[in-house]
DNA sequence: GGACTTGAGTGGTTTAGACCATTGCGATTA
DNA sequence: TAATCGCAATGGTCTAAACCACTCAAGTCC
């Protein structure tokens, strides 16, 4: 969308704010890219520095935000590709797997781990529990169309759900919720920030580590309001991003 | 000060995954962080070079992504700090004043400019007109507390609002269009996704360019479903994150 | 044919050093 | 006293070079 504004120019020659090479490069690049399609490759960093007369480092520095931005793919060993845009995950309490299919995606979800362990104050006070009780550690690994999407920490008192290590697998832990134990979910409290992929993450989900990422903490309760389980998942920054409807509470005008 | 040792990486024999040089520093000295009050100040990045037995170069490396979380403050000129932790923002349809306002904050907001221009294709979509009709796009700096928040840039179809521009100041924007146009909002489609700053962003929010920020969007519709309005806020990530509440439409279990 | 080895090319990490831009304070000066 | 200057320390940018880790395809061997 035409963004003109203004003094973005570098002119005066005198104490102007002096733009970065590696931005000036970036933008160079930005331009070749738009005439590569997506998946399309890039010459090598080494070609790039002496096409450029840059160094090899500003050459890396430009190609890092681009990448950030989700406009390129790198891949070691390989090298550079044009990216493929983002993706959009709706804002909504709804179930993953349901989430997806309405987007048309094929969703898959696999259980990396589930282990007890016992709660901290802090989670003790988010799950309505007392410090030291039992909780469900449950990680999953969100795909869709195959592809690695989200790392998702889902974590639930055990004393409410007795026996739920044993039920839970690659399927839907909200329907389980409500076939064993009755419960569903009434409202969830949701934030978005950003984060940095730690190399665990960054493995996981074929990223790199330190990584642009959307960090989703997802405090969840029943329909009488109850806790129910407090979920973080980290999404990759250059692939997703969240749609949320939002409903006037009446009209407001100041 | 305890060397690596480089057998750390060869104990199996096989290929160990290998952690960076400035992965390790990091979290090295996010321990380091945990007893410094926000706003004290580190060791310079020299001394910790040496300090740390590593270049500069990855020093920088480490500090970059603290800085990129939030965790620190770094001032050209001055040293580097310990950072304050992040504000929160709710994602709900009301005025930016109200909003700051419910959280105890004192919200100020100035216009930066206000143009009148054409519509290209894409945007007159969004906002239900020709392309090539008239747009009036403004500029606003949002503060919270003195402190620069975000930057939000709206557009808004002209032959709808005829005479807007003349209206505008530093005032709430949503009134205006109640007070001389009858027009409330009624809902928003509002999406969030990572960017990097630009200079001239940068520049306006005491950033640094190529800083994560949040880029959020919102499409608004009035009381009657039609377009009025297509804004692009970006948010400092290192500072801001966003809250929602979401209620489930009804018990879904699947 | 199929499995393996090898090597060239790619991105990833790290170093040491140079220079620039900004800040803040102490010394100097009006 | 008050303003100014100078300078040292800080973070910001850039270079050149080395080495590592991964990928892939060509070549080799059985």
């Amino acid at each position: 969308m035409g963004e003109n504004l203004p003094g973005d120019a570098v002119e005066n020659g005198k104490k102007s704010p002096r733009t970065p090479k590696h931005w000036e490069l970036k933008e160079r690049l930005a331009e070749l890219l738009r005439v590569v399609s997506p998946g399309g490759s890039l010459p090598g960093e080494r070609a790039l520095a002496s096409e450029f007369g840059v160094s090899r480092t500003t050459v890396r520095k430009a190609l890092a935000e681009l990448t950030a931005e989700g406009r390129l793919t790198r891949v070691h060993g390989s090298g550079t590709f044009a990216g493929e845009g983002k993706l959009t995950q709706r804002l909504q309490l709804s179930s993953y797997t349901e989430d997806m299919r309405s987007h048309g995606r094929h969703p898959t979800s696999s259980l990396l781990d589930a282990r007890i362990g016992a709660a901290d104050p802090e989670l003790a006070l988010l799950l309505g529990i007392r410090s030291g009780d039992d909780v469900l550690r449950l990680r999953r690994l969100r795909r869709a169309d195959g592809e690695p999407m989200a790392i998702e920490t889902s974590r639930l008192p055990l004393a409410r759900f007795p026996g739920l290590e044993r039920h839970v697998g690659d399927g839907s832990l909200y329907g389980l919720l409500w076939e064993y134990y009755g419960v569903a979910l009434g409202h969830a409290e949701e934030t978005i920030e950003t984060a940095l992929a730690t190399p665990a993450e960054a493995a996981l989900l074929g990223n790199e580590a330190g990584a642009l990422m959307l960090l989703l903490s997802r405090h969840s309760f029943d329909t009488e309001g109850r806790p129910v389980e407090w979920v973080r998942s980290v999404y990759r920054g250059d692939r997703y991003k969240f749609v949320a409807t939002l409903v006037s509470p009446q009209s407001d005008h100041h």
